[in-house]
DNA sequence: CTCACATTTGAGTGAATGCTCAAATAATCG
DNA sequence: CGATTATTTGAGCATTCACTCAAATGTGAG
């Protein structure tokens, strides 16, 4: 058949992922890739077609893992509210691998593209709002349990539960004072707990 | 005495502000910034000495037209809540002239530069930190003359006001449903306020 | 008007960019 | 062990990058 791949394209797309999420799409050069995936140009044209689709490839990883680690973050957990709270306190803490410390690659993309930086922009959106929706199907779930009052907005909730997430990860990229970052974080988390409470 | 400048140098810069925050600084090149304010490379370099020192003269420029704006917005109100409520509430439109549906410039700066692009992420660090500086100043003032508990804790309070500012203004900044905008504008508007009446 | 000089000009600099492709390489097949 | 074929290689492509500087231009002084 045909011969084994030399190459590990998982290791090279983790690899492409972290240059991106760091550099950002224009800061990142085709040399800084070459470095990263110890692989040459031709070799990364093969693989991944150019420069704009590796930055789409490392993005849709980037959205399927984060999605994936909160589907297990809160599948194991007591009550829906309760693991939504810790999972933005998660965020409050910075040492340890990433995404802790680092802002959220899809905004990172949103902001830094326009539409002149074709499909990517684009592409960004989807995904923040693939995961908005993934936050209201969980406010959805609390109120269905009534962990929420039946009137309780899931849509509104998530929304802005994801600006306060934004909001947090902006700040823990700057890696100011952390004990401010974590008392942001438990201030967030309070009020995503009192929601319960008949707040 | 000398010639004259047949450049205005506000204009300039005016330009380059623009430029640079929609399209962020590593992908703004100088072809760009000579159609924008119609200059040859060698004027520019001539007024601005580099493109990194115009982005840092960019960059003070809208940080001190922001904190300028922010300022005379606040001068005119009636209790300091309600104006730090009305600044959230109009980040809700994105209709009319900059900074609306745009995301703030500072954030966008710190978030696509890294340690190696010199003194510009170092910068906008200070000047982020020195608008927080700002925002707690007016909660200090709201507690001071009794809008607030006197136990009310006014950098915590500016922390999490910026916060509600920096996801708001990416939020406009995707430019999603107008009304959702609206919506959270008006949720942390209302929040604020809140803090007033024994939150 | 002429001189002196500050300012603008824009073709041109070397370096870096994203990317290509003919040649070299290695793995599987009969 | 060749023959075949998928894959990697890396020198090098055209283009663009941030930037320079000698020459042209316009201005105020004498």
């Amino acid at each position: 058949m045909t011969r084994a791949q030399p190459y590990d394209r998982e290791k090279a797309l983790d690899a492409a992922q972290d240059l991106f999420w760091r550099k950002g799409y224009h800061a990142t050069s085709l040399k800084d890739l070459e470095a990263a995936l110890a692989m040459k140009p031709g070799s990364i044209y093969a693989a991944f077609k150019s420069k704009e689709a590796l930055y789409l490839a490392s993005l849709e990883r980037y959205f399927l893992g984060s999605r994936q680690a909160l589907r297990d973050q809160m599948a194991g957990a007591a009550t829906v509210l309760g693991a939504l709270a810790d999972h933005l306190r998660s965020y409050g803490d910075t040492t340890g691998a990433p995404p802790h410390g680092r802002a959220c690659m899809i905004v990172k993309t949103l902001l830094d593209t326009t539409a002149d930086d074709g499909a990517i922009s684009d592409r960004a959106q989807i995904y923040f709002e693939a995961l908005r929706d993934e936050f209201a199907g969980f406010f959805r779930q609390a109120r269905d349990n009534g962990e929420l009052p039946p009137d309780a907005n899931p849509d509104r909730l998530a929304r802005r539960y994801q600006a306060n997430i934004t909001a947090l990860r902006v700040e823990a990229h700057l890696g100011g004072d952390p004990a401010g970052l974590k008392d942001l974080a438990e201030n967030m988390a309070q009020e995503v707990e009192e929601l319960g409470n008949g707040g």
